[in-house]
RNA sequence: GCGGGUGUAGCUUAAUGGUAAAGCCCCUGCCUUCCAAGCAGGAUACGUGGGUUCGAUUCCCAUCACCCGCUCCA
């Protein structure tokens, strides 16, 4: 975004134009909420979610005092059985009570919990309701929730959710991954999945939707080092972003406050960006202390112990302290120090959010000396190299002279390395114009140089400037260029 | 959920109770040796559903979507 305050809807217009960001079920007159990703959309988020799991999972930073952390994945189902989500607190809290008022005039709303201590509007001496004119309706519940049913029967015993968020297969599958992949604590688990959450009111393009997708991690640990490891992926996770082009100045953490926090957590800290759209700087993710909670809810839940049984700590441990006594080594080994319900870290990202922020970074309005010298607008998507949907395009200067031969053998050669275009249509300007508008970092032409010297020319998206390479080290170049 | 605004081609904008116009973009061909050039063709639109009317893109009603402001966001 340049200094000017980006106009969210020539970004919109923009993603709609070039096929990044397209309105879900449009010809039916489109649906509240839903979005869909285009041609370049789908390839910059997934190039996000690449990024991400190549950074998080298969070569995560070094931990706080150095150390390789481990790192595993999992894909699970977006359907549990509902009684996850009595044990994550999901079916009983994930709604407020709400009243409206139906006064003409007033047409507030109001939380049912706070409605003695909300002020009327139309009269805030005193509260919602104590006015002689309130109408006020039975409070509603909004579960934000998706419900559906499993099989073929529609009755209660067959209600099942989409769900709110990918965390719960991670807690629920704890003891299958640690019993099944070697894995030592401390250690993350990783997800990337949809999620699905009705909400009341959709804004601000794709920001708030009610179908969206997550990138978590659930990072388990010993109680006692929790709060380093905290802070680790606090800051592990809030440079992440600024190494992925997102301004520092616009990433801001921000620690809840205590009056904010679930009642479960021990810390809260959310990473927010300053959107366009906003005054206020909205959450990208939140990365919370969750303790021992979830875990712990579903030990409650499902009557399985999840508990983590520290071998290694046990194997050191001075057994001669119970004098040989079998029953008093059991009792040990079942409990602390060497058995222990480990605390949790969870850094939770949303891909969709941070494909609009980097969408709304990446929108730039300069100016270009056209053919005759004359200034001319230009609109660029400054992506990263390492998220551009588009690494590099393939021109023939002209199509003769042997020009467009060369360029569909270089083509050919690039695309099965990179996602690269080839384009012969129209003149050379209008070219590199449709390629900065989907954010093409590097325009490879391919001239008469080129036919007889062999060197084609490579033109940077954001400087415009040219040089010249040897057609033989043209993959060496752009590989070394999107790293 | 409430209030206000908007809805004609991919975009920007016309006109009209009776065949919907243009520029840009896009496609095809010609031309073209580096930043939206030129020439010749071509494709594409009245958000949706009702009603009034001989006839509705136009008037009326409803609905949907988007934008702004409230409200909400575990």
């Amino acid at each position: 975004m340049s200094s000017a305050k980006l106009d969210m809807e020539k970004l919109v217009a923009l993603c709609r134009r070039r096929g990044f960001i397209f309105q879900s079920s449009e010809i039916y007159g489109g649906i509240n909420g839903f979005w869909d990703y285009g041609p370049m959309g789908v390839e910059l988020k997934k190039n996000i979610k690449d990024v991400w799991w190549n950074d998080m999972v298969r070569n995560p930073p070094p931990g706080p005092d150095g150390q390789e952390i481990t790192m595993v994945g999992v894909d699970c189902s977006l359907i549990m059985n509902p009684r996850v989500w009595e044990a994550s607190g999901h079916v009983g809290g994930f709604s407020d009570p709400m009243i409206d008022c139906k006064t003409e005039g007033c047409k507030g709303r109001f939380r049912a919990d706070q409605l003695k201590s909300t002020p009327c509007p139309l009269k805030p001496s005193k509260c919602a309701g104590e006015f002689e004119k309130c109408q006020l309706t039975e409070p509603r519940v909004f579960n934000l929730m998706f419900k559906t049913y499993v099989g073929a029967l529609e009755d209660a015993s067959a209600v099942a959710y989409l769900r709110p968020e990918t965390a719960q297969g991670i807690f629920a599958n704890f003891k299958n991954v640690s019993d099944s992949s070697r894995v030592k604590l401390p250690f993350g688990i990783a997800q990337i999945g949809k999620a699905f959450r009705n909400e009341i009111n959709p804004r601000n393009y794709t920001f708030r939707s009610r179908e969206f997708e997550q990138m978590e991690i659930e990072f388990f640990c010993h109680p006692d080092e929790s709060m380093k490891w905290y802070q680790y992926w606090r800051d592990v996770r809030k440079n992440w972003y600024s190494t992925l082009g997102l301004n520092s100045d616009r990433v801001l953490p921000r620690e809840q406050g205590k009056e904010e926090l679930a009642h479960y957590s021990i810390g809260t800290t959310d990473i927010e960006y300053m959107f366009p759209f906003s005054d206020e700087p909205q959450e990208l993710e939140g990365v919370a202390h969750r303790g021992a909670y979830d875990l712990t809810q579903h030990m409650t839940h499902s009557g399985k112990d999840l508990a983590y049984f520290d071998e290694l700590a046990w194997q050191k441990a001075d057994k001669s302290v119970y004098g040989g006594d079998k029953k008093k080594e059991q009792a040990a080994k079942q409990s602390p120090p060497y058995k222990f319900v480990p605390h949790v870290i969870e850094p939770s990202a949303g891909a969709d959010r941070f494909t609009l922020a980097v969408l709304c970074e990446a929108y730039h309005e300069d100016k270009v000396a056209d053919a005759s010298g004359k200034q001319e607008e230009r609109v660029v998507m400054r992506f990263h190299p390492r998220l551009a949907p588009v690494k590099a395009a393939i021109f023939p200067l002209v199509n003769k002279d042997g020009m467009p031969e060369i360029a569909e053998r270089l083509y050919r050669e690039l695309k099965r390395d990179f996602n690269v275009q080839y384009d012969d249509g129209g003149a050379i300007g209008r070219r590199y114009r449709r390629q900065d508008e989907i954010g093409t970092p590097y325009c490879i032409t391919i001239d008469g140089d080129t036919v007889c010297g062999g060197s084609v020319t490579i033109r940077d998206r954001d400087t415009l400037e040219q040089r010249r390479v040897q057609l033989s080290d043209v993959v060496g170049e752009i590989r070394k260029m999107v790293k």
